[in-house]
DNA sequence: GTCGTTTCTGACGATATAGTCGAAAATGAC
DNA sequence: GTCATTTTCGACTATATCGTCAGAAACGAC
């Protein structure tokens, strides 16, 4: 059987993690992960568009038909990396923000874990953000939608799970929006303002007003439910 | 003189606006404003790498040559678009916020001179975004940290109007920031999140709580900054 | 109308990139 | 060692895009 070019996460190997039993098996997840740290270098650096499969291949040392063994094009290699960096993010809410039971401290949680995860990895950061803005295209790349939403919906369940009374889908996904959107409209705009690194310090102190500030939409969104229970169409 | 070619707003005619007094300088502006504004209807579709010069000039209806006769580059273009954009938006924020003398009141004024700006404006937005996103890159277009500097320091020197204590430069451009940072954070997020084109309802409805959340943090900025009026630096 | 200037045009050469493919190298089983 | 299989390689073709340029068209002055 030749060429994969499967966009799985790994070798559909069913282990855990990272013992690979043969040499070739070794060998071929090396080649792969030097190709995928070297997109994701060169992304940071140029953008998703304007990388090449050369810039890639070249930065990972690898010969330029060893990337379409792998990956079937650059726009599989993207959605594979998007859907990786989001669900490891994920992982990371989800793991500090067990079994909270009130609202602040969870909205706290959520807010410090974006914080946290991107602390050291600004090239995941540009992946996530770049992401973003190629969903407000018309024509962008295929897929992408697909893991944003999950990753909002798992702040969602989060958030559900907390919350009393129970929320419309619609008011949950614009709570779910507006977490995500705020640390990370914050963090790119820091970005082009502060010289050094204080830019998690920067963001580390808004968290408070962050949260007391989400508390109360929620807050809202919940007695405006109350007031009316089945009117929530127009808000 | 052949081939102007300079990125500047119109000609530097020093005239007011619109009226163009011979017909050759009208029939210019006519075709400079096609061609920018099918750049941007392009740009909303593709984003901004991966137009070509091409795909402009095809849907403005004119020849290749044409382009370059009006602009250097697509660069040039962009900065010009990122630049007049900006200035449109910090005019609207400016023209919304004349004479407010209270704190909450601004911050609410900017807030809505932002939504009410991209309100009926997608394709402008998508180049804001586009343009915010493009500013984490190393290599990104020259030249479009300036016109977003610009930005953020004119909502700096409205807010430092009205704010009593006297705050320092990283402080005003971090409350900059989050102000810009917030909106179109939510904004890039909702994109994906709602099907119809509820994205101004529902930014509406966060800006009682984005207030809030922005004065408390300014006022948490300015009480720390006088506890100890001199230690800044670490914050 | 003529004529000099400005504006527009699209074919063209140069270059860059995507994706393919046959061959080579590495591996593992024997 | 042999041999089949997996993995890697990079030259190659086809295509797309940039930026140029000589000339055409529109214009304004006369």
């Amino acid at each position: 059987m030749i060429g994969t070019a499967i966009e799985q996460p790994m070798k559909s190997d069913g282990n855990p993690a990272k013992a690979a039993r043969t040499r070739q098996q070794r060998r071929t997840g090396v080649t792969r992960q030097k190709l995928i740290e070297a997109a994701k270098s060169v992304f940071a650096e140029r953008g998703l568009d304007l990388t090449t499969i050369d810039d890639i291949t070249e930065r990972a040392d690898v010969g330029k038909g060893t990337f379409y063994y792998h990956f079937k094009s650059k726009e599989g290699l993207i959605r594979l990396m998007m859907r990786e960096m989001l669900a490891e993010l994920v992982a990371a809410i989800n793991k500090r923000c067990a079994g909270i039971e009130d609202l602040p401290t969870l909205l706290d949680r959520i807010i410090g874990a974006h914080i946290e995860f991107f602390a050291n990895r600004w090239e995941d950061y540009v992946l996530y953000f770049q992401g973003r803005a190629d969903l407000t295209l018309q024509e962008g790349y295929q897929g992408l939608e697909t893991p944003f939403v999950n990753y909002l919906e798992s702040i969602e369940e989060l958030l559900d799970a907390v919350i009393k009374r129970r929320l419309a889908d619609l008011e949950l996904r614009r709570i779910a929006c507006a977490v995500a959107g705020f640390v990370s409209g914050y963090y790119s705009f820091a970005v082009i303002a502060t010289d050094n690194d204080t830019v998690d310090d920067t963001l580390r102190s808004l968290r408070g007003a962050l949260v007391a500030s989400l508390a109360r939409f929620i807050n809202e969104s919940v007695s405006s439910g109350e007031k009316d229970g089945s009117e929530r169409v127009a808000w």
